[in-house]
DNA sequence: AATGGATTTTCTGTATACATAGATGATCCA
DNA sequence: TGGATCATCTATGTATACAGAAAATCCATT
């Protein structure tokens, strides 16, 4: 079926909402740039309602930036302020681990969990790893990441989590894309691999100290994996939002 | 000065957020109550499209829920809700603390906050504590948190801090006034003090584990606070939002 | 030439009208 | 009498018009 440039099937408030953070992410919209809704009127096709829902939502999900005087401004991040979003998102995911361990788990919840990281070593074995396996990890990735946080059964948690997870550059499967072309990557992939098991152990033994600290170590990966990309500018392309970033230097 | 109901200082906006906010919380609007735009244009005297921004943040704040077939709904909470969000927020209030210590803090900046904890000792040392005493308290408490929180110098972490205190439950100061009535009050709050101070000092000395866990414990004083508050339910109207917690058994 | 003020323009905040989808109630048939 | 279908009605999503405020521009004066 032929799909119109606009789906009726979802309301213009989403719409607009992912029209304009691709346009943010894309770095089409530059950090301090102030938006326009009626310019975001045309660009999104919505109107000025529609839109200014969107605004608020992309505040929210952290985004843009209100001023003062009325508005919205596109968000400028710097290094320091990725690092933290980084170590915080995996500070909550930790929490949720050790919720998760302490709380205990029954083999059936973690039985989609274990088949999320049979899956990937099936994609790790291969040396090089293609970029459709990366794509496919991303995917997987996610996936592992939602599942593990859902096994806290804190509603109030995940929300939180999801939220630290908002931010592309926080959230668990941002970094992957990047490491594709580095010459480490398998190494890299093997390691975050290995942090999955061990936090899924950790957790049917209700070792939740344990689950705790290995989900923190593992958004430092993530971390590592910014500086990386950071200081060899190269496929930058690879990871949106990078737009947003701006060196101490700028 | 005589006040107008209405402030024309502010916009409709948050004037409609603060109203509806404040029926909420005082259980006016119960848990699982669909929320009529239509009915909130009455009651708050905006017109529609301040409402509807309004039941938005009301929603990001965490008071509010979505429908998926449109509108909003007063958000319901259990016992084990409130005791994650309170474990949550120290959680990441935790983080903040061990960044300050990591990070280091000049004398400078923590001369406000040794003042607060100066003006808080002459609060409790008095016995029994005045009730006055105890509102001068919430305020010192909430803003000993708010500066603890900036010694971060972490805009993101700051932001979710702030979020994870939003619901009145969860929030730093929450549970202060419903222990105002309690045999042992003054004993709580001589503990919490002492926690502030130790904070301070871990900090001072770049104890970063030690500044992190010591806020964690902080918060759990409000977690025990709540088990009594829910146990005998008297004196339920100090705690605004209260109205939304379900038991068990409900 | 630079600065201050006034004017014009453009933007956001608000109100309201309209359309569509969902909910509710009544009526008819089995 | 119970269930199903249809109609009506209400509530939300959307579009747009209007007012006030902020920002930009231009002119005048020093």
């Amino acid at each position: 079926m032929v799909e119109r440039d606009s789906d009726r099937s979802v309301s213009q408030t989403v719409r607009a909402q992912l029209s304009l953070r691709d346009l943010i992410l894309s770095g089409d919209l530059r950090p301090g740039e102030r938006i326009s809704e009626l310019q975001a009127v045309e660009t999104t096709g919505a109107s000025r309602t529609p839109v200014r829902m969107a605004l608020v939502r992309l505040e929210e999900e952290g985004l843009l930036e209100a001023i003062p005087s009325g508005g919205f401004m596109v968000k400028a991040f710097s290094e320091r302020d990725v690092l933290d979003s980084i170590e915080l998102r995996g500070t909550v995911e930790g929490l949720a681990a050790r919720f998760a361990a302490e709380r205990g788990v029954s083999s059936r919840d973690l039985e989609p969990l274990k088949g999320c990281l049979d899956e990937i070593d099936g994609l790790v074995r291969q040396d090089p790893i293609s970029v459709e396996a990366f794509s496919s990890y991303v995917a997987l990735n996610a996936r592992f990441h939602a599942l593990l946080t859902e096994l806290s059964r804190s509603p109030p948690l995940i929300r939180q989590v999801d939220r630290a997870s908002a931010l592309p550059f926080a959230s668990p499967s941002g970094f992957v894309m990047t490491q594709s072309t580095l010459p480490d990557a398998r190494h890299t992939l093997l390691i975050a691999q290995d942090q999955h098991r061990v936090v899924v152990d950790a957790i049917e033994n209700r070792e939740g100290a344990r689950a705790e600290a290995i989900m923190r170590e593992h958004a430092r990966v993530a971390a590592r994996n910014l500086r990386l990309v950071l200081r060899n500018k190269t496929h930058s392309d690879l990871l949106p939002g990078l737009a947003l970033i701006r060196m101490a230097g700028d």
